[in-house]
DNA sequence: TTTTTCATGATAGTATTACTATTACGAATA
DNA sequence: TATTCGTAATAGTAATACTATCATGAAAAA
């Protein structure tokens, strides 16, 4: 049996924590306290004590606890494009693509994504990249980020995305804007769903899963401006 | 030449801003200053240094930044609202509405919007708004914040574009999750046009502003939507 | 085997943040 | 004249976001 390691360049960190047992538990740790705490509760010194290691050896492997945000994130999301590339690369199909990456980026079929990857929770991860990552650049450091490349997979999502819906209408003037809306959406509403009913149409109270209702929304919205 | 108030309900504060030159001081002071520091920058310390007053003293006033910030997000939505009323009320036909409406959340025609308030940089609030406002309800208070009813005035003008836009369509199964999504994507594609180029069409370097550019897509992205 | 390197842990320290509490002052009101 | 009330002044606390130093123990190099 094997297993997948996504690898995040070294300018995402100081030392990679894919390098070493501290540095993966560190990882590790962080998206379940994450998750737990919310990004503003969350400190390195708790971090510590609950891998019963200290803060400076935490700062050892990432600046603060905001490059650790856009750490994992970029895991999040190098993590979907992996998924979308072995899942669609078989499929000629632009329409029939575009479908199948709704399906990923919503987390339709749970158990196909949630593959074993050691030391990932990827629902706690998942959780964080929906209330959290929009964090990493409603900050005033983001032209900071975005000039040390620390975007550059998000964009190379987004762009992927909209050479699919290029390809589906080649006079469409907005893919790129599309595809960030539609990635932004995708969490926005499920969040919605589960604390600001009032903004969606998406239900937990349905029997459908809210992660297929939010795939059904964007799906035909997506089908519709492509027309 | 008359003024308007935006009256903003108790539960927003402790003591009303509105009510001393204090109060009206922090919350314009507290709109420039989050301008240029950010959200987590932004401390009632440097904001009483700014308006030569206390920390103690603004504490009366709000218990903490973010409410401070519900406060001015609301107060935004507030006045976007009024401005609605007061340029769609004469209109009969939905679609003519909803253009307005869409011109009035992106920014479009300043002039019109920029009517003279005392004591309120619109620009100002209208760039803390795209940066922050978010942040009211990304975080582990959201249940908290939204129990207290603070959320209400966006989710009001949430369902009144929903009823417009269903008004046009009343079929269209998903008038609300279009709502929350097109407000949130005025701001997202205007911030991405101007720190993540990569992720949208709209261009700070087009003759066309990015403001004008923005309506335009979500103009076309509503129709399109409602056929 | 000894030495060096190196990762981590332990400890301490600083400036700042997010508050809370107490008291005092000065203006308006009773 | 007394009282109330809003604000300022001051001080204090626990926590945060770091930085720095030094000790230790294991692995790698000599």
């Amino acid at each position: 049996m094997s297993t997948i390691a996504i690898v995040i360049g070294e300018k995402y960190y100081n030392k990679d924590p894919q390098s070493s047992d501290l540095g993966k538990n560190i990882v590790s740790a962080s998206m379940e306290l994450m998750d737990e705490l919310g990004f503003e509760q969350f400190t390195f010194r708790k971090l510590a004590e609950r891998i019963k290691s200290t803060e400076a050896s935490i700062y050892r492997y990432f600046d603060n606890k905001l490059k650790l945000l856009v750490y994992l994130t970029t895991w999040y999301w190098a993590w979907i494009e992996y998924v979308i590339d072995f899942r669609t690369h078989h499929i000629q199909d632009d329409e029939e693509k575009i479908r199948e990456i709704i399906k990923i980026i919503c987390h339709v079929d749970r158990d196909v994504i949630d593959i074993d990857l050691p030391g990932i929770n990827i629902s706690s991860l998942r959780r964080v990249v929906v209330s959290e990552s929009d964090k990493t650049y409603l900050t005033k450091q983001v032209d900071e980020i975005n000039n040390q490349g620390l975007f550059k997979v998000f964009k190379g999502l987004c762009h992927k995305i909209a050479m699919v819906l290029t390809g589906i209408n080649p006079n469409y003037r907005y893919p790129h804007a599309i595809a960030s809306t539609m990635l932004e959406a995708s969490h926005q509403q499920a969040f919605f769903a589960q604390h600001l009913p009032s903004l969606t149409e998406v239900s937990e109270k349905s029997n459908i899963s809210v992660e297929k209702q939010v795939y059904c929304f964007l799906e035909e919205t997506t089908f519709k401006l492509l027309k």
